[in-house]
DNA sequence: TGTACATCAGTGAACGCGCGTTCACTGATGTAC
DNA sequence: TGTACATCAGTGAACGCGCGTTCACTGATGTAC
C-alpha cells in the first residue's frame, strides 16, 4: 500500500501524507458512526466529514467493508491497554472492575459497539477480515483469562472467559433501546446488570479456587 | 382491519380469507428470513414466496416494519408455552434446562433470532411497536422469575432474570459467526457456554437460598 | 539546474442497482332495491 | 330473482430515492537524464 514504487524501508513525506489522510478518513468514519445509526452510515457522509470527495476513499481502502473493519480495529485497540493496565497494576483484581471498564468503554464509544454488533451479525465478511476481527476478540479473552487466573481459577479458565464475554456483550445489546431514557440512565442500568453478572462470576471463581 | 364495513362480531368468509392470507404472508416472511441474512430480506422475495404481488402485502400491513414485528411476535409466542410447560410440570426445575430450551429455540428458529437482534439494535422503531416488543420480553423475563423463585430465590429476582436474559442473548450473538463450522457445531458450542452460565447462576441462587 | 515524462492525489458527475412503496387498473364479490 | 352499483382483492409496472462504486479528467509532485 505504501511506497508502492520502491522498496525503501524509510517512509517518504508522501507516505506520511498518505498515512495521515488514511487516519483522517478513519476519524471521519468514526464521527459518522458516533452520530448516526449503523444503517444510515454511508460513504458520502464520511467523505464530507473528512472534507474530501467520496472517490478518494477508494484510493485508501478497497471497499466499505475494509474501511469499517479498519476503523473498528483501530478503535478497539485502545480497550486492551485499559484492561491490561488494571490487571497489571491493581493489588487485588475484581471482576466487577473489569466488567465496568468493558461496559463503559463500549457505551462511551458507541461507534465501536455499533461496528462490533454489525460484524457479529453480518455473515458476509471476507475471511481475512474475519480473522483480524477474531484476533481482537482473542486479545480481550486473553485479558479475561488473566483476570480469572489472578483470582485463583485453575481450570476451565477460557470457558469462563467466553461466558463472561458473551454475557457482557448481551448486556450491551439487550438493554440498548429504552425509549424515553437518557443515555446516562441506560448506562446506569447496564452497569447494574453488569454488577450482577460480575458478582456471580466472582463468587463462582472464588468458590472454585477455595475448593 | 377486519370487517371494515360493519361492526358485526362474527367474522364473514371474507374476513377469514383475509386472515388466512395475512398469515400466509407472515409464513412467507419467515421462510425468507430463515434462508437469507437480514439485510438481504426484501418485500419482493416475500411476495414471491407467498405467490402474490408485492403490492398486495401493503393491503395487509401498513409497511415493512409492521410486517416484521408481526412475524416476530407470532413466532416468539411459541417460546413462552415451552418454558411455561417445563416450569409447571417439572418436579425440580433446573436453570440449565431453561437455558438450553431458550438457546435451542432461537438457534432452531434463526428467523426469530435475526428479527430480535434487528429490533434490539435498530433505534428507529415506532413507539407502539416497541411497546409490543417489550411485552414479549417481559413475558420471557416473567418465566425466568418463576424459575428463580421456584429455586428459592427471595430477593433481586427480576435482576437475576435481566442478567440471565442478557447473558443468553449474548451467547447467541457472540458465537454466531464461525467460518468453517457447521450449524450443528456452532449450536454445540453455544450450548456449552450456556451450561457454564447456567451453572454459575444455579450455584448463586442456591447459595443465596440457603443463606 | 532544467526539462520531459510518469506517477499519483484528488475531483464531480455519473453508472447501475436494489429496494420500499405507490399508481392506475382489472375483475370478482357482496349489497341494496 | 335480477340488476345496478359499490367495495374490495389483486396485479404489473413504475416512481423515486439512496447508495457503493467507477469514470474521465485535472493538477501537483517526484524522477530520470
Amino acid at each position: 500500500m505504501l511506497s508502492q514504487g520502491k522498496k525503501s524501508a524509510c517512509p517518504t513525506p508522501r507516505d506520511n501524507q498518505r498515512l495521515a489522510r488514511r487516519n483522517a478518513i478513519i476519524d471521519a468514519a468514526e464521527e459518522i458512526f458516533a452520530e448516526k445509526p449503523f444503517t444510515k452510515v454511508n460513504m458520502r457522509d464520511i467523505a464530507k466529514q473528512a472534507g474530501i470527495s467520496p472517490a478518494l476513499i477508494y484510493r485508501y481502502f478497497p471497499d466499505q467493508q475494509h474501511l469499517f473493519v479498519e476503523a473498528f480495529l483501530r478503535g478497539t485497540r485502545d480497550l486492551i491497554p485499559i484492561l491490561d493496565e488494571y490487571l497489571h497494576c491493581a493489588e487485588t483484581v475484581r471482576i466487577e472492575e473489569v466488567a465496568l471498564k468493558f461496559i463503559s468503554y463500549l457505551t462511551g464509544h458507541e461507534q465501536y459497539f455499533k461496528m462490533m454488533t454489525h460484524f457479529m451479525l453480518d455473515g458476509s465478511i471476507s475471511e481475512d477480515l474475519r480473522e483480524r476481527l477474531n484476533d481482537i476478540e482473542r486479545s480481550v479473552l486473553d485479558q479475561f483469562d488473566r483476570l480469572f487466573m489472578k483470582m485463583g481459577a485453575k481450570k476451565d479458565v477460557r470457558r469462563f472467559s467466553h461466558a463472561f464475554f458473551a454475557a457482557l456483550n448481551g448486556i450491551l445489546i439487550t438493554y440498548r433501546q429504552h425509549p424515553g431514557k437518557t443515555p446516562e440512565k441506560i448506562r446506569k442500568r447496564m452497569e447494574l446488570i453488569a454488577r450482577v453478572i460480575a458478582r456471580i462470576f466472582e463468587n463462582e471463581i472464588r468458590r472454585a479456587a477455595d475448593a
